[in-house]
DNA sequence: GTCGACTCGGGTAATTCGGGTC
DNA sequence: AATGTCCGAATTACCCGAGTCG
């Protein structure tokens, strides 16, 4: 209820998710195949749950059988999260591709929130991968692995989430140099484009020069910064200051990452930090509340 | 903004591909030996996985390139392979994911080879990126941007490939540790699945000894190691000689990179050097006859 | 209330369907 | 047995003036 964004689609943004052309949306609307609400002037809004339950439907894209959406009570059996964790991470661990996506679409499936995914199901999974791996219980490239399976199965939703429209705001990413861990900044993506915002993921290892190259390149209105590791924190944190003077002063700039720790934060002039990414999804509603073009400066 | 290969083909594009009629590949469709997806209408939808599936199992040649008429992007003319690989340049350089994608495929259905693909296309890509980036016409971000899309990309073309018989031998590999190059090892999986090998790529970063670990673990018949970056050859190499002495001596150890210079090669003890793909899969051939088990059920 | 961008509905052209035949 | 060609019916794509959204 927080974070979960009810969004609607028009029938173009489906369309082009589609790659077929307006008037076969329209149709189907019509038909009942794709639920549809209108609104008071009769224009069709598709609820992004009815948009993946028709791609469950007509299997266009792959996505498993998972019971129905319907809204008559499931008969799927209820697996406690806890459970659905477990499964998640055991998959993790033996690197079972498949499975993993089966439980991510699942959590996904209930939830309908990538913020709640990325914290409750992927980021509670990874620090219990390194728990176990603290306490020898698993090697290290089963971590290493887990990581790759990880990033696949989200690489696969990305592709399932509809494209945003062209005039929505842009925020961008990464990692800072040093840091080559991606799965947070891949999260981060999905959750701000979630939130139908324009998303670029540009990768990790990116020293803060060329961050500001990209703003200025692409003039983002939000930037993320994901920290989980630091070579050198004061370097850092001196780097940080002389990009935060180049780049422009009303962007919005959302740190997070472990790697920034209570120490560390109140020497970095930033605009929001971020311990989840359901505090990162509100910067992005509140910043972005609706969908036509450019500064809102207030609201 | 103009689109030549969709997700999903009409009867009539896989049909001018492959110099068919369309009521061939109906038919085809029809006895389940090419996957299909239908529309709401019953019209038949190829996924491009399917697609690609058939032409792993049949040894049909692409006649005419695909998109070269498609329905509502306008037509392309034959694009010679540096035309593509120009496209393939610039789109990663502008870090469009689908136009890279697009490439990728075209120069795939070509070839059929995901050796040629790395070594002719993507290494070169990288290589004239790296030029570029020497003379400072890119910076940083658009390189590591494209690694993502590059990434992802290959990442969906995994997706694409027929599952390998459980009985099939294993390869597995990865990076050493202090490199977090992993298009190689990516490509390095593509091409030893391709031929027929089950493939499982460990990741980045790993430290000799888990790689071990996961030897013992899985007992794998080949093993690879892509090396593009070393921060200490000389603790490398003492670190593989005790890896070397800890895995099982028949096992065919294939490495590659181009962190093993000249000098670095005679001190370590390997059974194969790839300077390409290639010649990976000349190995994975030699050791593990044939490319593609053909299994048409309904012959 | 103005305004640009978008969507509506309906009509038309282009494809694809299934089946039958060569 | 397999492929290519032809057909009416159905589906999808493209187009455009009027109305709606934000």
């Amino acid at each position: 209820m927080e974070t979960s964004v009810e969004e609607h689609l028009t029938t173009r943004q489906v369309a082009e998710a589609l790659s077929v052309s307006e008037s076969s949306v329209k149709r189907w609307c019509n038909q009942g195949v794709i639920p549809t609400v209108r609104t008071v002037g009769g224009h069709r809004r598709i609820p992004l749950s009815g948009f993946m339950h028709f791609l469950n439907q007509t299997n266009r894209q792959i996505v498993v059988p998972l019971g129905s959406s319907t809204r008559h009570g499931h008969s799927v059996s209820e697996r406690s999260l806890e459970d659905l964790k477990r499964r998640f991470t055991d998959a993790l661990v033996a690197g079972d591709e498949r499975a993993c996506r089966e439980a991510v679409v699942e959590f996904y499936a209930r939830t309908e929130s990538f913020a709640l995914l990325a914290d409750e199901f992927i980021a509670e999974t990874f620090h219990q991968l390194g728990d176990q791996w603290d306490c020898g219980d698993i090697e290290v490239y089963q971590e290493r692995r887990g990581c790759e399976v990880c990033s696949r199965v989200l690489h696969e939703f990305r592709r399932l989430l509809p494209e945003v429209p062209d005039n929505a705001p842009l925020a961008m990413g990464g990692t800072p140099e040093g840091d080559y861990y991606s799965i947070p900044t891949q999260l981060a993506e999905l959750v701000v484009r979630e939130c139908s915002w324009r998303a670029m993921n540009l990768g990790s290892n990116l020293p803060l020069s060329t961050i500001a190259a990209a703003v200025a390149e692409h003039q983002p209105r939000m930037l993320w910064l994901s920290v989980s590791h630091l070579k050198d924190p004061v370097d850092f944190v001196e780097q940080y200051r002389a990009f935060r003077a180049t780049i422009p002063q009303d962007l919005t700039v959302v740190l997070g990452g472990r790697a920034l720790t209570d120490r560390l934060r109140p020497k970095l002039k930033y605009t929001g930090h971020c311990d989840n990414m359901q505090q990162l999804a509100s910067f992005a509603t509140a910043m972005h509340g609706r969908r036509h073009s450019i500064d809102v400066s207030n609201n």
